[in-house]
DNA sequence: ACGTCCGGGACTCCCCGTTAGT
DNA sequence: ACTAACGGGGAGTCCCGGACGT
């Protein structure tokens, strides 16, 4: 008989999302959150930083997991295609949340503040993308651009996947084609 | 013989970047930034929309003049060559403010907040230029991968040109070609 | 040919009066009251005390009439019965204005700041009739608890004629009949 | 060993009575009122909504007493003598208070926004015991009325009380007894 | 892992002044 | 009788965090 119903951060998360939809990001309170979650704003404080990384809690499982993909990469294989691979291989994390993830990026698209702190997300992944590149040989600035380049495939082919559904590794693949066809035109344009 | 000092706006941006280099960005108060500029803090809030957006003041100058540069781009010019031409057409806009930039970009390092904000005015920028290559023919998916690309390029050349000087116009163009050798290599690795 | 358009008295009415009833009163600011009007917000504070004062102008124009009513009751008339007949002399006055008044009934009912404002316009009315008594020969208890009364009378029946429309007057009367009616009981069950 | 002094609420209160008494209710900031209390402004706001209700805390007790003195009137009572009764009992609760309730009806007599919300909570008070008289088998209309002319029959003893001292239940009874006057003279003028 | 009480900064809004011009 | 631009000052809400107790 416990004090305390069990899970208040998952409640947190849940009732969070729920009011994000329905009043918008701005118009919520964290004491409305906390509220419809049965706890207190203090309690709150202590799950989460402040009051938009409720919806952040576990985007450090994705970073270790594509981080660790560039590493198991091959040694033969180029630096792209082990972000593409490594991107690929997350497949299974969005399929289990798409639900969630979903509901996550309408109310993300609604509101400035929460699109700002997943750009810094992804700026994070980028950089420890980066990090893991420069371990397998990348110069610190082809590390640096790659990780940002591989980045902006993922938001792509992400975006894809949210409307489109399907196989998000095979969007990935797909978008990474596109890019290395825009940069081969380019090249021989201007080897003209 | 005015009632108050003229130029309000511009002795907050000063007042505020000198603060936040000094004792850092949370640890200023609006009130302090307000007081140093000599005038109220609900005359701050006149003039800036929150405590972060007074160093970012003038960035939509910025954008017109890349997007502009897109704009312009000749019509045989590959889409990637026509970013690289708009960065580097931002040259003197740069090496015109180099101190304020210079001082501002250690201060922005410094903060997550303000890092977040800058992620977000570079995103704007990079939906900015995929709509200006979407009025030049490339399809939506392109476009918008190749305008992050194009920010990431830019992004890369600009911390080199802080760091050690010289032309910016020259290092957006170096940046450019690593990122047209590593997608090279990546092609030919996978075409193996 | 003027260089405004002429009215901004009116058109800020209207504007404040649309926006309270789409938005409620405490999320529509002063700013947008002006702006859907077409005029700056430093002119709104020319027309109008402050926020709530745009939905009681021209109540200075109800207090006169009744107030005259009541100075103009002839000699023999009780008391009650000049209250009584001065409110039905209002009924050309809310006639006129029906939509209006019916419209602005609703917003006032939604906002306890708005309601507070209109009970300081009866109590006012209140204090005039009182006067008005007065000067007929009340004693000043008797004048204040009529001039209540007399307001409370009016307010109950001006409940029913927006609920139900036809004749103020006659809604008057039927309620100070009541009003009568629940007083004898009590005086008669008083004496038992 | 308590780390803050025991009793903001109440020390606010103090305080805000007295300042409102030696500079008037407008012209007195709540930074003044906190820091006379020994606290922060936010704390202020903790305990009251806004800047008037300091004054207004504990008048829900009022009106449970009064409500609850109308419910318990014996059934063969009429409504008005239950209202009169309800009111009479409340002697006590004022004679208690006596010189808070005295101070308070000055400063109240001095600020328009106070005596704004003065006559909500007395509408709310007439609210409650029309609800009351419904219940003990008025109808919708009449309980309104009467609820109405209650509080103004006690408003009207209230104030006597005020300035004569002596017995409130009295002077209630009093004021009930001169409007059943002026309602008989008018029934019997009426019926002539 | 909660609750309670409280401090403090950010930000919005109301209300009000001025100056200069149309 | 307005506009446009500048400014002050107080009220009020929200985010966030600290100290202490269970």
């Amino acid at each position: 008989m416990a004090r305390w119903e069990p899970d208040a951060r998952g409640r947190l998360q849940q009732a969070a999302l729920d009011l994000f939809a329905e009043q918008g990001f701005e118009t919520t309170s964290v004491a409305q959150i906390a509220e419809r979650a049965g706890v207190t704003e203090r309690t709150y404080f202590r799950h989460h930083a402040d009051k938009r990384e409720v919806l952040f809690a576990g985007s450090e499982d994705l970073e270790e997991l594509v981080v660790a993909g560039v590493r198991g990469a091959a040694d033969g294989v180029s630096h792209l295609e082990a972000l593409v691979g490594a991107f690929a291989s997350a497949q299974d994390f969005f399929d289990e949340r798409r639900a969630f993830v979903v509901a996550r990026h309408q109310v993300l698209a609604a509101s400035r503040e929460l699109r700002e702190r997943e750009l810094a997300k992804l700026a994070a992944l980028a950089a420890a993308l980066a990090a893991a590149l420069r371990a397998r040989g990348a110069t610190p600035v082809t590390a640096s651009l790659l990780g940002d380049v591989g980045v902006a495939v993922f938001a792509t082919a992400f975006e894809s996947w949210v409307v489109d559904g399907g196989s998000l590794a095979a969007q990935v693949r797909d978008v990474a084609r596109e890019l290395a066809q825009a940069i081969h035109d380019d090249t021989s344009v201007g080897e003209r």
